[in-house]
DNA sequence: AGCACGCCGACT
DNA sequence: GTCGGCGTGCTC
């Protein structure tokens, strides 16, 4: 017998299967879909086995496989086929995208490794005469005896609880074994809550949807208007035919409300699966969920691989996100893949948003999708209003951080002892450290990019590769004593408003502060417990979260999201606006949201401002339309980095050439052009745009382009379908 | 990816 | 004349 293996070896050029023979003693194992240690060159490698087959025709002396990683780990049919469709979708390495369907702690090293958790009993050896000779030979080993005694009576102790020296000598005595028993890190959620009662748009939105047949839903419901509770519904309707759920999230840091909801309702019948786990808690949610021991995976993106059986319905919340694409290799859509999924399980997929993505807007409208809508909040709790505020104006007023209507509506909220959450995009002190008197701008020596000053630790930074320097007083130029910070960051905003609100206590939430593990939750907890009056922070702060005494929001400057140049910056804006808006008056005080921006007129924030998600659509489509964009173009970006400025500019053009002399005449290739991140980390990216909305030769010669760089050690090739960013 | 083999420049 | 640069090709 032989296996077909793949090697762990993420190269282009190794990307294919090497054969081996199969040694008698895995004959019986080895299975299909199972990672193998094999020899490779002069190493012991990782690979990963496509086929298993009978005959062997070349002449090439065969290695043996030298053994099976894991036993327990076996990728099913379903797998295998999302596998080989992840490949062709986003052309990676076949390797990378079976690796990107196993949790990465199976990235073994060292193949002793054993990520399975035990907890080790000690049991007697069934020989009562021995343990009776040894009460009675040794009156005076009372410990011991005891220990003994305790056992003949509950068959078991836990290990842990007895000394070490005890159990050596009990064990080297012959009387008592270890027993190990494998245990999961996360378990024993104690189911606590039962469903609630349904709003008629929930009941119509969950008896629309049909289980046992492939079709996707977008169930468009407004911040507040309980999706949550109808996926619940949704999924013990599905649990009840003996079927399985899997519902992505867009991060589990930022929604641990809804995974708490999932617990409280459904026990340890939930594993949840992301990026955030340790590699053992992984591994055990892995093992859960291959098991059968689940029906429920709740999960961020990677949570779309796991191999749970039986599947009877995908969910995506939050659907517009941008971190359902993975923004490195393999540049997969978690949508795509559980397309296929339900495809494969004929089940439906249900997305779910407040502001859905103009794409899936687009596909319920024509159809493509069934379209579900919840306009309501649930209860009493009323949509908030929304103020509009001309910065412009307040400028003139030398009010640069906070108009005075919304220090004014702060103040009064602190009064009223409620909460705020103030909005501001940009992390950081300040956004730009100029020399007044020679202009000289501190920029990343790396990266195209300005640096942003950190005042409390004094150094200016580069968001991109991490570079620091420290903040001089004298200019680095021309060394006169003339250095100014412009724009505005979080840290500034904080500082400012401890200035202008000395009473407030205020708590931020960026990157910043959250860079421990744990110091997220942290920040909401005691935000929640009403220890903090003011929670600001960048966009983390507008996910999922339900804090009721909240009910002022402000947007400290809505330009920043809204002057990004890309073509989705809108749509992005809009998402962010309203949701972070959906954060106040999520109980009975209604709650008000004021947007501060230089662009009092701007349509996107008019949109807002009135909750008409509709005619923020109708508008963008159009300006979608006008310039050739999705959802009426599909987009693919095809960018060559290298670190030789000439050589990667000159190679592009040599793709460009590619691209027009082997696409249809009627895909648009735009460009060369420089990167939108033209050079991070001292390499240069040129790119190329490709519109397209029926190529049939698009994914033939992008692989074709793809394998004219497989042996290029100096450029590399980036393709990306469908990117989110342009 | 890693490693060996192989063909042209500055050195004990 | 040799040491060593990294270009090319192979690994079941």
């Amino acid at each position: 017998m032989y296996a077909e293996v793949l090697i762990e070896y993420n190269a282009k050029s190794v990307d294919k299967t090497f054969t081996y023979l199969i040694p008698n003693s895995l004959k019986p194992d080895l299975q299909i879909g199972m990672k193998v240690l094999v020899p490779f060159g002069n190493k012991i490698i990782n690979g990963f086995v496509t086929n298993i087959k009978d005959n062997y025709e070349e002449d090439y002396k065969l290695k043996e496989i030298t053994d099976i990683v894991d036993k327990n780990l076996v990728l099913n049919d379903e797998m295998l086929k999302l596998g080989s469709y992840l490949q062709q979708e986003t052309l990676c390495t076949k390797i990378t995208a079976y690796q990107t369907m196993l949790p990465s702690s199976l990235k073994v090293k060292d193949h002793k490794t054993d990520y399975s958790k035990y907890i080790i009993y000690l049991e007697l050896n069934d020989n009562d005469i021995a343990i009776n000779d040894y009460i009675i030979n040794h009156p005076n080993r009372k410990k011991q005896i005891e220990v003994l005694n305790n056992l003949l009576k509950n068959k078991r102790i836990l290990k842990s609880t007895l000394t070490s020296n005890l159990v050596k000598v009990l064990k080297e005595e012959g009387l008592v074994k270890e027993v190990k028993e494998q245990i999961y890190r996360l378990n024993n959620q104690v189911k606590t809550a039962d469903k609630k009662e349904l709003s008629l748009d929930q009941q119509t939105a969950l008896d629309s949807i049909i289980l046992n047949e492939e079709q996707t839903y977008l169930l468009h419901g407004v911040t507040g208007s309980g999706k949550t509770e109808v996926y619940m519904q949704l999924i013990e309707k599905v649990i009840k035919l003996n079927k399985t759920a899997i519902m992505l999230v867009p991060e589990i840091s930022l929604t641990t409300q809804i995974i708490n909801n999932f617990y409280e309702r459904f026990g340890s019948d939930v594993a949840i699966f992301h990026s955030a786990l340790s590699d053992g808690e992984k591994y055990d949610e892995y093992l859960k969920i291959l098991r059968g021991e689940v029906h429920i995976v709740i999960g961020t993106r990677s949570a779309i691989f796991t191999p749970i059986k039986n599947l009877g319905i995908i969910i995506i919340d939050e659907e517009h996100s941008d971190t359902y694409k993975q923004d490195t290799n393999p540049r997969y859509h978690a949508l795509d893949m559980a397309k296929f999924r339900s495809h494969y399980h004929h089940i439906p997929l249900v997305l779910g948003s407040a502001t859905p993505s103009l794409e899936t807007m687009a596909r319920a409208k024509k159809g493509v999708y069934k379209y579900l809508s919840m306009p309501k909040r649930i209860g009493s709790s009323i949509l908030p209003a929304v103020k509009i505020v001309d910065m412009t104006e307040e400028m003139k007023k030398r009010n640069t951080v906070l108009s005075s209507i919304l220090k004014d509506k702060i103040i009064d909220r602190l009064i009223k002892k409620e909460q705020v959450i103030l909005l501001l995009n940009r992390r950081g002190y300040s956004t730009i450290i100029t020399c007044k008197s020679c202009g000289y701008t501190y920029k990343c020596p790396h990266c195209d990019i300005t640096l942003t000053y950190h005042k409390s630790s004094n150094n200016l930074r580069c968001h991109y590769c991490g570079y620091t320097v420290f903040k001089s007083d004298t200019c680095p130029e021309c060394h006169e004593k003339s250095i100014s910070d412009y724009g505005l960051g979080t840290e500034k905003l904080e500082q400012e408003i401890n200035k202008l609100i000395p009473s407030a206590r205020t708590i931020r939430m960026d990157a910043d502060t959250t860079r421990n593990k744990g110091s997220h939750e942290d920040i909401i907890k005691r935000f929640k417990n009403h220890e903090y009056d003011i929670l600001l922070g960048t966009q983390m702060i507008s996910k999922g979260l339900d804090f009721p005494l909240v009910t002022l929001v402000g947007v400290i400057n809505a330009d920043a999201t809204l002057n990004i140049p890309d073509f989705r910056s809108g749509e992005r804006t809009y998402a962010l606006l309203s949701q972070v808006s959906g954060r106040a008056g999520r109980s009975d005080i209604p709650g008000e949201v004021i947007i501060q921006t230089m662009n009092p007129d701007n349509y996107t924030l008019n949109c807002v401002a009135h909750h008409d998600y509709e005619k923020f659509y109708q508008y963008e489509m159009e300006n979608r339309h006008k310039l050739d964009y999705p959802p009426y173009y599909y987009l693919t970006s095809i960018k060559i980095a290298s670190s030789d400025y000439d050589l990667a500019s000159k190679e592009i053009t040599k793709v460009k050439n590619y691209l027009t002399n082997n696409l249809s005449k009627t895909s648009i290739i735009l460009g060369p052009t420089t990167a939108s991140m033209f050079k991070i980390n001292n390499i240069y990216r040129f790119q190329i745009i490709i519109k397209y909305k029926k190529d049939d030769q698009l994914f033939k010669t992008l692989k074709e382009l793809d394998e004219l760089y497989i042996t290029n050690s100096k450029v590399n090739i980036e393709i990306d379908n469908n990117p989110l960013q342009v």
